[in-house]
DNA sequence: CCCAGAGAGTTCGGTGATTGAACTGTCGGC
DNA sequence: GCCGACAGTTCAATCACCGAACTCTCTGGG
């Protein structure tokens, strides 16, 4: 009843958290979380989605205590993952998998989680195929697997940077590194 | 573009996964579907859905290959989950996993997932606590947790069936032994 | 044969969410 | 002061969802 959407009546956990997560778009903004996207205009720009959802889906991850909005060291904010949305993970991981194991391309996965400390990929159940243990999720790597396409004419960065090796959790662009003159200056 | 809610342009296999699963109602249609939810009228009566929208639901996961329609010993017809559709266990289990963490009471989870074989609770990623081995979906045994409220004039079998200890996969109801006459006979 | 009722949908008007495009406001740098 | 980037907000059109009522078919009983 509280919520934006509800499944009221039901005595399952995981009606709780589809109306937290199961909106159209918050589960792709959480997934852009983890990987270090950490901007209004980044999210906006890579998940092409209208900027009034984004604004909603933004604000209700926010009051839900799954994103933080907090200042950034530029002018403007950011919004990252809390624990609660770091817990996230294995669900994120798991969907992930599924998409590539039903909808990826003969080739393989698009992208692959790697254990950071050996390099080694992980297992469907999130453990470290090399050294066995259980990989935390900033120790996971995400490197471009056989199934990714090369990148189009896809003119956003942040898409761009997504396709290169990063470890989760760490912010994928630094704006603050990059101040305007420097950027969009190679045509 | 073909499917009916598209995130189209990512490249990301969750986005893939989300056209499929991420319609409202579409995962909880599948939970019910883990626990031997079968029929129409079982996912109608305990999900509470307009009726249109499931019949929009089956017919879509049907077409997608989670769910197959096949004939039961009744007349009427079964939705049983295919292979593809039992893949999406560890994402069901996760969300779940995660919402009774987070969205649970203080006693602990609504539902308890044991291994068949040895009674022992899983842990969150999936392997007996007791045997240590991960366990096929078909010998987890779901039995009520703490967390569960006592079951109230919620009048429908299927929350009641939900509510007492069962085996994943396995039919929750069977019609077909319960015919009409002896059925609704104690008001 | 006729009827009643269960089951599985379909139809339909009202309501709310999503979309894309345009608009506003604000700050920093030139 | 002016300009452009950024982070939203506003708005009309479209789409999805809701709940209730309706249809259709089959079955069992009298």
């Amino acid at each position: 009843m509280p919520l934006p959407r509800d499944y009221s009546g039901q005595t399952c956990a995981l009606a709780r958290s589809m109306e937290i997560i199961g909106e159209r778009w918050t589960l792709l903004i959480v997934r852009d979380a983890f990987c270090g996207v950490r901007r209004f205009g980044e999210f906006a720009a890579h998940l092409r989605l209208p900027r009034a959802v984004l604004t909603d889906r933004l604000t209700t991850l926010t009051e839900a205590g799954v994103l933080e909005r907090k200042p950034d060291t530029g002018r403007r904010d950011v919004y990252v993952l809390t624990p609660k949305g770091i817990a996230l993970w294995p669900a994120v991981r798991a969907l992930t998998a599924w998409g590539d194991a039903f909808y990826g391309v003969g080739s393989g996965p698009r992208r692959v989680f790697r254990h950071a400390t050996d390099d080694a990929p992980l297992a469907d159940d999130g453990r470290c195929t090399g050294c066995g243990a259980p990989v935390v999720v900033g120790d996971i790597l995400v490197t471009p697997g056989p199934g990714l396409a090369a990148a189009a004419e896809d003119d956003d960065p942040v898409t761009r940077a997504l396709a290169r090796p990063h470890r989760l959790l760490q912010p994928l662009l630094d704006p603050s590194r990059t101040p305007r003159s420097e950027r969009g200056s190679h045509p």
